[in-house]
DNA sequence: TTAGGGTTAG
């Protein structure tokens, strides 16, 4: 190792600030891998962590100068005690103002209408009519068979589709000026623009409703809010949502969910538990809807507790859950990572006579994937078939998945004829990236070339992960011409690579040499031509640190975060592998600064950690030469040092991380460090203090230039 | 979609 790369554990650690641009310019005579803090990825540290106002800003006006207005005259001395919430409600005689009306609005009851067969019949014809000929949708309106009365016009209008039918119908009942229009018909109409996530034309519509002096109850707001959400207008859901309490409106239940659900999406747990112990505290008895809302959200931030927390509530509520409450909820759990409640949950779900469907079974058999747990996978697998338990091609696939996970060839091909016997789930492009992975992740190249045949012949579209998964499979075979041409022929499909595939091809590069090399190059070339300009400047001798530095940034800022640290592991790799160890040793550094190796090193009283789990067979070589030269000059200046030493590989139960723990040994008996691998513990190498200390004093004093 | 809210894929 070059003597001006020495890293220090201890000294000279002046950590960049992510906000300071400085930082670009690194020191280049003293690295320190590992005393650095994780800085943000370059494009994400610029970024404001979030654009939207808090609840507490939206709710303060809302509770100063809108909840306090629910008794017609404005009272001075309640808002001023507004503003001190220990002594709001002084007066018992004046009503609490509330956050959410427990009635639920009230719907007008249909009568039947004598001519609904007409009618129907009418609003079909419409509905066949093209709609970009104006005229003919005209000619057609003159032929309807019965006056346009208020009934008439809200039958016809609930039975058109799509929105713009609906909308040019509306438009003419406007025309005909034979009644008032009211709410009804703008909520009906609001609700066909937003199954056509027209949010301009709902927005359009409210106003005009304003204008005209038309009432907007709940269901027009709960329409307008969940249109906008569902346009991903979310700052127009809350502007709606204000506004309603701004005209003196409650919010029922319904408009209260579908609002908790903007604040949920946006992020916001704490304003969404907010609002929603505002509810509580009103005397709100949530639903499963309600609950639906908030197991989603801790679902989503994996927010155990969170999830605890509703199944809680619900219990003390006695609130009985739903088959979506069930399913969201499961969904929820997978995400915190517990797959033992989910199987509990699930169970309490079939006991209490709920039927579990597709999107049940989903979500468990990809928990039991993921968490490997190929027992209670295959017996999930069983009932399904033995209850006859529904089936689509999302199950069918997240079958396949969980096949790949728990590498179940035989029951994958299974289940692959079967979709293709099947008439509902024939096998799509997501299938065939799962007998992809199945197959090539397996070692079984000639089955993945055949299904890539198999691909195009059956007229299934190949996917970029797909085509990931097979370049990976011929690049372990060596199979580099096999390799080249799946890849030309995927561009040629219309695959657009992406950073997983060009990770795949740098990774496949790392391990390759001399013409092979060159032929995986020249794939990388046509997919992503910047680095491999950044390779070849990696191999020039001339190149300097400062001008890895800035290029490399430039390439992480372009590249997918999930891509990155595996884009360094390659790139390091490829340094080892044409021994450019210094190189390699330059971007472990710049990998740490930019944050790709997250508890690379953790300190404890009692023991120091190298942590490799993560990182790629000539990276963790790195790192542990990195640790080795810290912990020679730590012992050296006979500084204070705990007593164990370790450094974890894993054990090698994924299959891409085997050959960690074998290579991380072999590399430990080359430098002839003091490590040994545990015997308690599969994946450790541990040392003592005491080893550690007489290995330097054995190595003398040189140490650090002989390395 | 039949006047309003919640759930499935690397």
């Amino acid at each position: 190792m070059a003597a001006t790369f020495s890293t220090a554990l201890d000294v000279h650690c002046s950590i960049p600030n992510s906000s300071d641009k400085k930082y670009l310019k690194l020191p280049t005579k003293r690295f320190a891998t590992f005393c650095k803090s994780p800085i943000s990825p370059p494009n994400e540290s610029d970024e404001p962590q979030n654009q939207n106002p808090s609840l507490s800003d939206q709710l303060k006006p809302l509770a100063t100068t809108i909840l306090s207005n629910t008794s017609t005259k404005q009272d001075p001395s309640q808002t001023q005690l507004l503003n001190k919430p220990k002594s709001i409600w002084v007066n018992p005689t004046r009503p609490k103002p509330s956050v959410l009306t427990l009635q639920r609005h009230k719907r007008s009851s249909y009568s039947h209408n004598p001519q609904i067969r007409d009618l129907r019949q009418f609003a079909r014809k419409l509905n066949d009519c093209d709609t970009s000929e104006a005229s003919i949708l005209a000619a057609v309106l003159e032929e309807i068979p019965h006056p346009p009365t208020k009934d008439n016009s809200l039958l016809v209008l609930n039975s058109l589709r799509p929105w713009q039918k609906v909308l040019f119908f509306f438009n003419w009942v406007k025309t005909q000026k034979l009644f008032p229009v009211e709410t009804i018909f703008y909520n009906v109409t609001m609700k066909s623009l937003r199954f056509g996530r027209q949010f301009q034309h709902v927005e359009e519509l409210a106003l005009e409703m304003v204008e005209n002096g038309v009432e907007l109850d709940n269901i027009t707001y709960s329409t307008i809010i969940t249109c906008a959400k569902r346009c991903n207008r979310f700052d127009k859901a809350v502007e709606w949502f204000e506004r309603m309490y701004k005209t003196g409106l409650m919010p029922d239940e319904v408009t209260y969910s579908a609002i908790l659900d903007v604040y949920s999406k946006l992020g916001k747990v704490e304003e969404v538990m907010s609002l929603y112990e505002r509810g509580r505290a009103n005397g709100w008895k949530p639903d499963p809807i309600a609950f639906a809302v908030l197991g989603k959200m801790f679902g989503e931030s994996r927010d155990y507790d969170g999830i605890r927390y509703v199944l809680q509530e619900m219990k003390s509520l006695a609130v009985k859950p739903n088959l979506v409450l069930y399913n969201t909820l499961l969904e929820a759990l997978g995400k915190a990572g517990k797959p033992g409640m989910a199987r509990g949950l699930f169970e309490n779900m079939v006991a209490s006579g709920v039927t579990p469907d597709e999107k049940t079974l989903t979500a468990l058999v990809k928990i039991f994937g993921k968490a490997r747990w190929g027992r209670d996978a295959l017996q999930l697998w069983e009932r399904m078939k033995a209850n006859r338990w529904p089936m689509d091609l999302i199950l069918y696939n997240t079958l396949l998945n969980m096949c790949a996970d728990l590498g179940l060839e035989a029951e994958a091909k299974t289940l692959f004829e079967d979709m293709k016997g099947s008439e509902q789930s024939r096998p799509d492009s997501w299938s065939y990236t799962a007998m992809l992975n199945i197959y090539g992740s397996g070692g079984n190249v000639e089955k993945a070339i055949g299904l890539f045949e198999e691909i195009s012949k059956v007229g299934v579209k190949l996917n970029v992960m797909g085509c990931t998964c097979l370049i990976q499979c011929l690049g372990r075979a060596k199979r580099i011409d096999n390799l080249v041409k799946v890849f030309e022929v995927s561009i040629q499909r219309g695959v657009e690579p992406d950073d997983r595939l060009c990770g795949c091809l740098l990774s496949v590069m790392s391990y390759c040499e001399g013409e092979d090399s060159n032929k995986v190059l020249s794939c990388l070339q046509a997919a992503n031509s910047e680095l491999v300009a950044f390779v070849n400047l990696l191999e020039e001798e001339k190149t300097s640190f400062e001008t890895i530095n800035k290029e490399f940034r430039g390439i992480l800022t372009e590249t997918a975060v999930e891509a990155r640290r595996p884009y360094c592991n390659c790139l390091i790799d490829i340094c080892r592998n044409r021994n450019l160890t210094e190189r390699a040793h330059e971007l472990l550094y710049l990998g740490t600064v930019y944050g790709l190796y997250p508890g690379l090193h953790t300190k404890t009283a009692d023991e120091w950690r190298l942590n490799v789990r993560s990182l790629s067979v000539g990276a963790a070589q790195t790192a542990l030469e990195e640790w080795m030269e810290t912990l020679t000059s730590i012992v050296q200046r006979q500084e204070a040092l705990p007593y164990l030493f370790s450094a974890n590989t894993g054990a090698g139960t994924h299959k891409f991380s085997q050959g960690l723990a074998s290579s991380f040994s072999v590399h430990v008996e080359k430098l002839a460090a003091p490590f040994a691998q545990s015997e308690e513990k599969a994946g450790f190498f541990v040392a003592t203090r005491e080893d550690l200390v007489s290995w330097v004093e054995s190595k003398g004093p040189s140490l650090s230039a002989t390395t």
